[in-house]
DNA sequence: ACTTTATATAATATATTAGTTATATAAAGA
DNA sequence: TCTTTATATAACTAATATATTATATAAAGT
């Protein structure tokens, strides 16, 4: 299924910074809460919460609860769709190399003497 | 070689909007000009100087001088920069997921009656 | 009920983005 | 040189992002 525009905005957005992607790979190893994160990095915890909040927009993240924790863990169709958008392009860029190519083979060719 | 953390910020954020990505698109069947990509969008031309802005700040495109044009065309490697980081962080994820299958596995091997 | 723990939200300041219109610049052409 | 063509930059507005500190809420523990 195809994503739309929105959501890989959301994505790539999210992805766009740097601490967003450390909580990232740090939640891709098992769950954790905003405070387990906040401990990770030199910024408030308010500030750590407003970035699960844009991974959750983007849907690369879910929260469940646990008591009062509220523990981020990783969803995987976002990224996915990511990724599946880069590969449409390069995809692209490729069937133009290639049409380069035979453009470049058929002036070859024509060169009669 | 490694994509510095800056480098990542300014290529995924210049995914991250819908009007770029489609520049993109477009960049990826051949060069094009200012005043080419203009038709293609419902905004001004000082808009689509400034989403090249982003794009080249972002290396994900090159300018080049053709007369009075300067005709933007793609550029390959930060594109790729973004696609490895993605395939690393689905590669942290997928071990974590193998870990977790063998820590199920020991739990139910450590099932005895 | 009161306290602790974990997290969210409000209020605020600053920076950046994205668009607009108007104007400047750079290269070519008459 | 004057004009046209292509693009860039300036000035401005409105919206959004990122951080902070202070405060509110929600769930558990005593």
């Amino acid at each position: 299924m195809q994503a739309t525009a929105d959501r890989l905005d959301a994505v790539f957005f999210a992805l766009s910074d740097s601490t967003r992607r450390t909580i990232l790979e740090r939640l891709a190893r098992g769950e954790a809460g905003v405070n387990e994160l906040k401990d990770s990095f030199s910024i408030s915890q308010p500030a750590i919460s407003r970035h699960l909040k844009i991974l959750e927009r983007a849907q690369l993240i879910r929260r469940s609860r646990d008591a009062q924790r509220r523990p981020a863990s990783v969803e995987t169709q976002a990224i996915a769709d990511a990724e599946s958008w880069i590969e449409h392009f390069q995809q692209l860029w490729e069937a133009n190399y290639q049409r380069l190519d035979a453009l470049l083979a058929g002036e070859l060719q024509n060169r009669k003497p």
